[in-house]
DNA sequence: CCGCAAATATGCAGAGACTGCAAGATCGGC
DNA sequence: GCCGATCTTGCAGTCTCTGCATATTTGCGG
């Protein structure tokens, strides 16, 4: 089942769209550049920029998508005996030791923390993410899709990955996020515990 | 410390915006509705419309904003010595409780799901909630501010109220709400531990 | 190969969103 | 009552975003 030509070149189409957004905002800042440039820098009208993206914001978090896809199957593919927050420690290193993605990962997420309208664009990516992995864990427990526990878990696991990502940056990106994601994921396994002692 | 003329006004001039955007909203369809007819709703020029919100999307979910507030003061305001995820479930139950409030509420919810370019703003509202909840734990546990544990509970917490309602609203509103939150609350508490048996 | 039907891309025109700026109107304290 | 600080407003102008009609491309059966 090849995929079409058809697919593939939408496909490289919505990449181009996404990477000339990305480029032009981290050199330009993201108020400086038009939809205008970034069509034409990815070879395409302006109008067929909007039929890829509805707004300059999301095009620049596109990649957010694709990395939800990537997580998705990474772990889909995990053995179904596993524990879940398991399985999602192992493919968030998996992840994280794609050492190109994780460049570009990490301007863009520079970049959202620099120009503020970026915050909700990103954030309704991680809910794409979200959803994704709730399809995933429900099918993994066979419980139905609409019970409770696949969709908190999803949610409480997105969370934690942004917030493991967030504070990474804001510490100036000192020590490794593999670890900073292995804490996160302790405190979610741990029930969220009642605080742990104060730091020395 | 009362506050001043100023910005007393100011608020109430939101909360009219706010108000303004959410009714139009509903009755008309968001996108029928123009910043322009918001603004002469709430007795103020097209401009000044844009010195409180950036977008009509932005002000539409502005009473999120409100209730991050509230919930904020409603855990501070907690015994100290109280576990977190209790305090969380007794705010709930107490904001739940107020019928007059919930309504708006519900219908905001509702248009969000019908509406799907608000759901960005939506969740950048409860991101606000989140860095809110994020202060008082930090304080409450002594914590400093830079620590995982404050930044994931909130994360987790947030992430579990926004699946309980949306839950809720999907199953046509069933039940009543403060039993899901509360379930939700039970899942963290037990760190996601694997799937409860599939149901009856 | 050909030609048709569906899917895409593009151009165009227009309503509206949004911003910077400068001029008025208000507030709060002295 | 006066002054500085703050808010509101109008205006001009750019850019975003959409609907619609038209051209172009792709996939497929004949």
């Amino acid at each position: 089942m090849t995929t079409g030509l058809r697919e593939r070149k939408k496909l490289r189409t919505r990449r181009a769209l996404g990477a000339a957004a990305l480029e032009l905002a981290v050199t330009h800042g993201l108020a400086e550049v038009t939809v205008e440039q970034i069509a034409e820098a990815a070879d395409v009208s302006p109008r067929t920029f909007f039929n890829y993206f509805s707004s300059k914001e999301e095009a620049v978090v596109a990649a957010d998508v694709e990395r939800a896809r990537d997580m998705g199957e990474r772990l889909a593919a995990r053995p179904a005996g596993e524990p879940v927050l398991e399985s999602v420690r192992a493919v968030m290193r998996a992840m994280l030791g794609d050492a190109p993605r994780s460049r570009e990962w990490i301007a863009q997420a520079r970049l959202v923390k620099s120009e503020p309208s970026l915050v909700p664009q990103q954030l309704a990516a991680y809910a794409a993410s979200e959803r994704r992995l709730t399809a995933i864990l429900a099918e993994r427990t066979g419980l139905d899709a609409t019970d409770l526990y696949p969709a908190v878990t999803a949610a409480a696991v997105m969370a934690a990955m942004r917030v493991a990502t967030t504070r990474w940056l804001e510490s100036d990106e000192h020590g490794d996020l593999a670890g900073v994601v292995d804490r996160v994921i302790d405190l979610l396994a741990d029930g969220l515990r009642d605080a742990p002692a104060p730091g020395p």
